[in-house]
DNA sequence: GTCTTGCTGTTAATTATATAACAATAATTT
DNA sequence: AAATTATTGTTATATAATTAACAGCAAGAC
């Protein structure tokens, strides 16, 4: 699941990361005026070396001119292409919480081929309200406002005693990717991208690298 | 920073992450009058194979018994010694939006050597008030909370264009650990552990996925 | 008491990822 | 017009991480 091939190349997973923020680094650049860019200069941006930057624009058959360097307007043109389906694709956040929330505000307002369209709790005093603009249904209505509203993936931000039976329902209404940001694992079938983001782990690694860096 | 010498032997980063997953599942059996573990039941409680489990295991130089697995509550002790330091580590949330909120929410009440012990925010309606009490303060207090509250990680969740100025003045708090949830990459001194979870990368690479697989 | 079974622990092989090295090139300087 | 410079694009190497292979073993079955 992580490793997909396109125009009969394949792109490591990371790759797709790296060129997900080098696209937002170069609509800034967009923004400020800037029509052409160097390697090192994408690099200097993000926590890449130019080298690296050199070799995924390789992978994805991106070529710039050797004096001016890459053409903004081109590249993003073509990470869009790899990145972006053309229809867009629904989202669903599932656990209105502080999370959720959060997630909201980030994709409120972005001009993207993703939109979250739907929003699921079970707090009745959620229910039938809106947050940003975004609909909460019962978890009740799972099923039938994902097949309705074509929703591909889920953002789980539910307690996590609740994740891996949410999870399941999530499946069986034909999610077929689910960021899991619950300190649950969950398990899916091999046809459902997942992603798994959990925050105590997060924080308890970097607690031991804090206390080793201290120890030297 | 991906990799610390312990008692001579190296234990990768990503070793770091799965023995604390490790722990906390093993911390669920504990509950649950399980004593001992094999390591494909562990395994079976993440995203692990076996193999990966006894390999861990064996680089923190912890052995089970062939019969009857690991014993968990020395496992779990074994594992502690490695992750936690024993004065305990204090950690403050940088910006006190919903996504500071949850954070919050997540850790409390949990029984851990990372105590949550401060809250920034430039909100002054946010100022001086608790939230599941953590008390937050003004970012001009910043170097002063930091230093006498003994911080020592910082989880910065404030607006996009704020990061960069925020992280320079953690590190100049003494700051030596972030994790970086904002949208914007920012760069520390190498003494500082940083490690960056951007959501709309994370959400644009399933959606690469989801696509790709749809395609096949 | 030998055979089978199902584990652990460790080394070896494989795969994935990142880095280094460098040829090719086009503009600029000398 | 030769030399210098700074860059791209690509191949080769090195590093990191995972997976496979299997020896060793202790309990139970036959």
């Amino acid at each position: 699941m992580e490793k997909v091939t396109i125009n009969s190349i394949e792109i490591p997973g990371k790759t797709i990361a790296r060129l997900s923020q080098y696209r937002r680094a170069l609509l800034i650049c967009v923004q400020r005026g800037k029509t052409h860019i160097f390697s090192h200069e994408i690099a200097a941006l993000q926590h890449v070396t130019s080298v690296q930057v050199r070799r995924d624009l390789m992978l994805i058959g991106f070529s710039g001119s050797l004096k001016q360097g890459y053409n903004i307007h081109r590249l993003i043109e073509v990470i869009s292409d790899i990145l972006d389906s053309k229809e867009g694709i629904n989202v669903a956040v599932v656990g209105l919480g502080n999370f959720g929330r959060a997630l909201i505000n980030y994709f409120y307002g972005k001009r993207t081929r993703l939109s979250i369209v739907a929003a699921f709790d079970s707090d009745t005093n959620k229910i039938g309200t809106e947050y940003n603009s975004i609909y909460c249904y019962s978890p009740y209505n799972l099923e039938d406002v994902i097949k309705k509203k074509n929703i591909k993936i889920a953002i789980l931000t539910v307690p996590p005693d609740r994740a891996v039976e949410v999870a399941k329902k999530l499946v069986n209404a034909g999610i077929t990717g689910i960021l899991n940001y619950t300190s649950t694992p969950i398990n899916v079938p091999d046809h459902v991208f997942l992603d798994e983001y959990d925050m105590i782990t997060t924080l308890e690694k970097a607690a031991f690298f804090v206390k080793s860096l201290g120890e030297n």
